[in-house]
DNA sequence: CTGTTAGCGCCTTCAC
DNA sequence: GTGAAGGCGCTAACAG
């Protein structure tokens, strides 16, 4: 029984062994549910193994198996609640199946993000789900081909080899979106993305933008961006409505810029949706609360999850398709009071 | 280079001593930093490291260190604004004294929520922080005695042996939000609950009753609990309203509920806060967006997070004190529209 | 059915 | 300043 620095310790295979006097490998075979072991040893360790408090050491079970049961998951904010939702999915998805599901923020100081998935990798993890936000594409690319496990990406429908990845279809949400403004009269269509890393395609944004001008001929619709939280949407959408005084519609980028947004109109004094219509992305729960309460883009983060989760599967048995693989998902939208 | 299950390798320190043309050890001392190597041998070193893309392996090196620079973090709903705040902060925190967080879901299943604890300490963490919701403070007082490493647990004022506990002062709070509502002329003040467990004391409800029964005289306020989600909330304060159509005061367990509440008298043609004054707890972000704005008690998560975070390090020096510790936070009552 | 041997990737201790 | 031996806790492969 060896002293951990605080001087507390914890049982080892070892002692478990010494107390039903058996060897190392017979209290393994227990702890794995081998079938060969006579059933009074197997009581016997089960005992010892109950009365010490014994807990094997996952380390060093991995560090032998080269599987730790364990897959990583990355975003870069567990507030967001489409995140949020999505990374509860995977866990309750992994509980069910014996996985374990470690989770930690994406840090773009780390490298560009890259860093922050190595680390998962050296913590022993079989395989690595994240939501990209603002990491490139070739860095992902990069990762995957060397991680040596599945690696899935969640929210972003590019192809990129080594990478399985699971995103909405976003022409067919932007293009649901512009259709029902239209239908209800709106030309002026503004739109509120998240801050911009130059180097990120914005499929989000180029979605809307395509669709705005195919159905409203505006060439350029205004576009401001900022902070996916409240305030920065509240800010972006002020700046919009001020630069834009004619225009009838904003899409946010999710439903907390939308909120955002809904902020900015109360302050100018224009109503919600006679005046300017709101739309958001997600369709959190909290969009049912606010006045008027949030049209959005619903998602179907448990749908994903589990697919994400399946893919890091099938990905630690057969390996991930080296050419890439997108799943699209079809986005519904829901209707309340704001478009 | 070994090979992993899928066929792609990953270098071990091996590799790159063999390429740089010394043994292990000096490798395993430019990794660590050790001062004894030759400015030249070190720079052969790097660059095998650069070139192979090699990352140490940290289960191979907690494994000896006994010390995995790991903390791990539970809560039983990531979604849970206020535990997504405290969470987030501590993962900052880690991030810049070198620490990693390793976040999971506390799982009741899982042996009340002991087994979720237990396999945090399996995957080699150097101390645990937790929100207990249902946990039962035996239960808790056992794993902190055996876990050999620090516990923190955070947001209940419970003095458990070889605890740290970080949470707020529920007394001060229930103060707050009561002798606000009896000033605005309130006496007939409703609670809603998180769902109980009746084995768990619940600081917050026994705080809220005695303020009310204190400031009201009113002997047995009326409670109401169920899941802390909107809809949830919303249910609960509806049962409420119509058991007691006479109350004037609805007190949610959080935000959440407090927001299903609003809802609630939305559907009844109550007039909030004209009708009903509602509070709740936490000081969410969306509380500003709801129609009235929540007036809500702020927690200070950030500075709980801070101090957990501290509790954990000094734990690893130090040990955590034996008779265990409770560290209590002052509430703020942020007043906005709803009462 | 059970024990022995070897080694996962790394660090610590002790040599030189 | 560097290398060799030994072991962290566990399981795989082979013996018996």
């Amino acid at each position: 029984m060896k002293r951990r620095p605080n001087g507390i310790t914890r049982p080892t295979i070892i002692d478990v062994a010494d107390i039903a006097n058996v060897s190392r490998q017979t209290v393994s075979r227990v702890l794995l549910d081998h079938p060969r072991v006579a059933p009074a040893t197997r009581r016997r360790v089960e005992e010892a193994i109950e009365n010490l408090g014994y807990r094997p050491n996952r380390m060093a079970r991995a560090l032998v198996t080269r599987t730790s049961l364990t897959f990583g998951f990355a975003a870069v904010d567990m507030q967001d609640l489409h995140f949020g939702d999505t990374c509860a999915g995977m866990q309750e998805e992994a509980r069910e199946r014996g996985y374990y599901l470690v989770v930690t923020r994406l840090e773009f100081e780390d490298d560009r993000g890259v860093g922050t998935l190595e680390t998962l990798l050296t913590l022993g993890v079989d395989g690595v789900a994240f939501f990209p936000s603002f990491m490139e594409n070739a860095d992902i690319e990069t990762f995957a081909a060397t991680s040596g496990c599945p690696v899935v990406m969640i929210g972003r429908g590019a192809k990129i080899p080594y990478v399985v990845s699971v995103a909405l279809d976003e022409t067919a949400a932007a293009n649901l979106i512009v259709d029902h403004l239209v239908q209800s009269g709106r030309r002026q269509i503004g739109v509120l993305m998240n801050e911009m890393f130059p180097e990120v395609v914005h499929e989000r944004f180029v979605a809307l933008q395509r669709a705005i001008v195919d159905r409203t001929g505006v060439a350029r619709p205004p576009v401001e961006a900022d902070h996916p939280r409240i305030k920065h949407g509240r800010k972006a959408a002020t700046t919009l409505l001020r630069r834009h005084p004619d225009l009838d519609a904003i899409v946010g980028f999710n439903d907390t810029m939308a909120m955002g947004a809904l902020l900015a109109c109360q302050d100018l004094g224009r109503r919600v949706p006679e005046d300017v219509a709101i739309v958001g992305y997600d369709g959190i729960s909290f969009g049912a609360v606010t006045s008027p309460p949030l049209t959005t883009i619903v998602q179907d983060s448990i749908g994903m999850a589990d697919a994400a989760f399946r893919a890091l599967l099938s990905g630690v048995r057969d390996g991930v398709p080296v050419e890439g693989e997108v799943m699209l998902w079809q986005p519904e939208l829901l209707i309340r009071g704001s478009a």
